[in-house]
DNA sequence: ATGTTTGTACAGTTTTTTCTGTATAAACTT
DNA sequence: AAGTTTATACAGAAAAAACTGTACAAACAT
């Protein structure tokens, strides 16, 4: 089972490939994405063309399903797109060129959720408390109550400015502040 | 069984506690801590005094292990300081007050990691991937090398720009932009 | 030194998540 | 309309993660 030159250089050109896509499927993690779903990314993002769901089964040995469920997931972070070609019946996916939008895209979906779910709850009990502190009979637990707000209102100052920050991405205006790159043209 | 008026005030109030609590905890895995770490920091965040691994063991009950584990993970990220009390063994724990430090650490600690890995993947991927586009024998190899490259190049600049971004956050040069909000004072 | 107390490593169990194969619905072709 | 093709819902299997109890080491007390 020899291989031919060619197919050696094949193989580190796969191999150089998969260094990248490794590094991204371990840390995809944090924007709520699995591993597998990002060795899934990779392989879109190195092919030449859009991929079918089929293609993408063979390419990472797993079942179709499984791809569905990724592409979805990928979908909604707004990291690949849905293409069409004229002739072909298949769905078709490609990665977002755009790495600042689908990035901040996902940066802004996830922590403004979580950060405005905080935020709601946070003033739900704050308002609970704030009757207890007043109405109720029990010192202790007016004392509490008066405590436990305390705390609250040095997050809910925390959320708020969060809230800013991720105001800061949304608008844009991150890119008068930290402007884009070019990437290094091809010439 | 019946509840004294006090004991449903109290009651109240712990249900109050506990809405935010799960708020946090359901949306803390954005910084890579489990739920139950989540609802750890909770149990400290409204304790009045700093708490042991026992104590907590007995809030949450769960095992002394668990806590441990849940403490260790909490400290690493910054959002709670392990204190002392004279004549007290016990290590004692309380969450750190700063919440924009903590938040901004663990935002740093996590992200720059994730981003300086990638980028030091990617650079390496490049760098075989121009030696095959000089030297490989194969035409076919030579050109995908060119394309992926082309790709990596992209995510090159996005990835320089999110360390500009998390260098905003490290540097505190974003408090310049979005001050820091006052918590609504205690009058 | 001997005996306690406290925190954590580790192996095994339980729970959760991820993945697969089958079944089916929707879209398309003839 | 009947027959394909394609994508996904769903139930069960496989894998991973979280949790617990036991064992032990380090720190302290006597």
């Amino acid at each position: 089972m020899k291989k031919t030159p060619e197919e050696r250089e094949w193989d580190r050109l796969v191999q150089a490939e998969e260094r990248f896509v490794n590094a991204v499927a371990q840390n995809i993690h944090l924007y709520d994405i699995t591993n597998s779903a990002g060795r899934l990314y990779g392989s879109i993002f190195f092919s030449e063309r859009p991929l079918t769901l089929d293609e993408m089964s063979e390419d990472l040995c797993m079942s179709k399903t499984s791809m569905s469920t990724g592409v979805r997931a990928l979908s909604e972070a707004d990291m690949i797109k849905k293409t069409w070609r004229k002739g072909v019946r298949k769905d078709l996916y490609q990665t977002d060129p755009n790495w600042y939008k689908s990035f901040t895209n996902v940066f802004i979906k996830r922590w403004s959720q979580s950060s405005s779910e905080n935020l709601k709850a946070l003033r739900a009990s704050k308002e609970d408390l704030q009757h207890l502190m007043q109405q109720a009979a029990s010192a202790r637990v007016r004392e509490k109550a008066a405590f436990d707000i305390q705390r609250l209102e040095d997050a809910e100052a925390y959320y708020e400015w969060m809230q800013e920050v991720i105001d800061l991405f949304e608008s844009e205006a991150i890119f008068d502040i930290i402007p884009r790159r070019e990437a290094p043209s091809e010439s």
